[in-house]
DNA sequence: CTGAAAGCGCTTACAG
DNA sequence: CTGAAAGCGCTTACAG
């Protein structure tokens, strides 16, 4: 253990083997277009693996102005669920490539400074839409910013067709849309909605943002105008137009058949269980760290091609 | 901005204004025990804002021996959205003593490396209960690794006790407790139950694993040997007896009172709505906050005092 | 009270 | 093919 107290540096290690230290750095990193003898690269490591040697990783990253450090910043999607497993396997395919990943939201209270400006990462990859205030903050932190042309939420668009169509198989040709009330959703509702409409070939779709508040009114008023199935902006938003059709004495899916989206936790915990579109978090998750290890590389910036996100729809009891 | 393509360091700001760098350090960082004239510190930081100074945070944490981010180990316990509150007070308190949160929870896939071995941050802030391997590795990496004494799970220890005297009060004597089927968490499942034998006054209250497919059976199972009361582990457990009881033709509360626990989202969703015990995370934040703080400070090792975990009985409809 | 100098622990062009 | 030397951008004891 060298000396008591101290880590044990490259320079230990060289002295003890009696090499230099750029020897030590080349044995330890495999560096390539080296050529060392296998005795001394057998003591290097013989020597390293003693004193329990581990990198100064700050040292590391002023000498060779990368910090390995690749930061996720999470969009303010209330699908935390999805998220998770997305994230590991953005994690595990970054781990491999010798990055790791570290992962912030937006939504941070005021005061804590963004993570690009305290961690200096290497890149920063968006998953959702980013103001031009944090890209440029970003862009001045010096780290590569890496983000998804048009945003991810693109990548979905074909959920709504989905759920369109599986009403419509189900025999519901009157349908209605549900938006969420989350703030900051509103974009994220239009662009939803538009689908709907598109899948439903018609501009004549009811829709009404529902919450705890308003559902048994909204719900209400569109199984009077004949409305027999809704599709909804995700499982929370189902949830809601499931319990206001119960609290109406109405049957789901007999009366009224409901369509959520994410297939969150809830959906199959719900009585009755909510049909509901399944994304195929692990295939993004993959593709996002593709994405940065391929901006990350020197060779010519390849453009990515965007992502073919699989969309699973499952059926359950409320449709 | 000095030379293109190239951020300013603390050399040009000192060559631009005329003093070492030293002065440039200690005007930027305020260094206590400095006397520099007001007309060199005004230069200093007009020329630091002119030319966008950033330090360079690797070079920084090398000479200085801190890297100012704190990595707090979130515990595997299905309870994100309690988390994300937490990790927002936390982060904001650490924010003002100069040091940033960023959090990873354990459940990565395997081969992705912990950040500390990939951050080395300062220190290393645990909430629930770490292996000895762990403990080990956070050690070895040279962070100081901070966790409350025998866990965060006790912090919450009265939860139970609040759940079994709410249902007592709504006059229910024969009570179970529906424990999770989510793995890892046996310990925790225990730790409850042990607290509502304690809360109701006897060793005789039935328990069992509730999950979705046995619901129905263990709760048919109670009504008949006359339970009207049921303490849930949490709000998903909750929402599981809730379902079954209603597939069976109970009416909830009425022949079955269900209570939860966290006031999870779907807590106040679901129909009926869910009683539920909602937990101060923004309490618990600070106080984590507090104890890394006070542990990196150089003072003396002062022992943080536990902290009391505010909880809130919250009253719905299914009890 | 001030600032020149040494040093943090690495990496890597470059000279042998 | 090898390794001595310079350098990354800061901080901070220490000498003036």
């Amino acid at each position: 253990m060298t000396k008591p107290g101290r880590r044990a540096t490259t320079a230990d290690i060289a002295a003890a083997v009696g090499v230099s230290r750029a020897t030590v750095s080349f044995v330890l990193n495999d560096t390539p277009g080296q050529t060392i003898s296998s005795d001394v690269r057998a003591r290097v490591l013989a020597e390293a693996g003693r004193v329990g040697y581990r990198p100064d990783l700050h040292a590391r990253a002023l000498a060779s102005g990368r910090s390995g450090v690749v930061l996720i910043v999470l969009p303010d999607w209330p699908v935390e669920y999805l998220l998770r497993t997305m994230l590991d396997e953005a994690a595990a395919t970054l781990d491999e490539a010798g990055y790791s990943l570290v992962s912030m939201d937006l939504r941070r209270s005021i005061h804590a400074r963004p993570l690009w400006e305290t961690l200096q990462p290497d890149a920063v990859l968006s998953i959702g839409t980013l103001s031009a205030e944090h890209a440029r903050s970003i862009q001045r932190s010096g780290a590569r910013l890496i983000a998804p042309t048009g945003g991810a939420e693109h990548l979905m668009a074909s959920g709504p067709m989905t759920q369109v169509a599986h009403l419509r198989d189900r025999g519901h040709a009157r349908i209605a849309f549900a938006a969420t009330a989350i703030a900051g959703m509103g974009w994220m509702n239009r662009g939803r909605y538009a689908e709907v409409q598109a899948a439903a070939g018609t501009n004549a779709v009811p829709t009404s943002v529902v919450t705890a508040d308003n559902a048994p009114d909204v719900i209400g008023e569109w199984h009077r105008q004949g409305i027999t199935g809704v599709v909804c902006f995700n499982d929370d938003v189902a949830a809601l137009a499931v319990g206001a059709a119960l609290r109406l004495g109405l049957r789901v899916p007999d009366d009224l058949a409901v369509v959520g989206h994410d297939d969150s936790p809830i959906a199959a915990l719900l009585f009755p269980s909510l049909s509901t579109i399944r994304i195929d978090v692990v295939g993004l998750g993959h593709h996002f760290a593709r994405t940065a290890i391929a901006a990350l590389s020197d060779g010519p910036q390849s453009e990515v091609a965007p992502p073919t996100v699989g969309l699973e729809l499952v059926v359950r009891e409320s449709s």
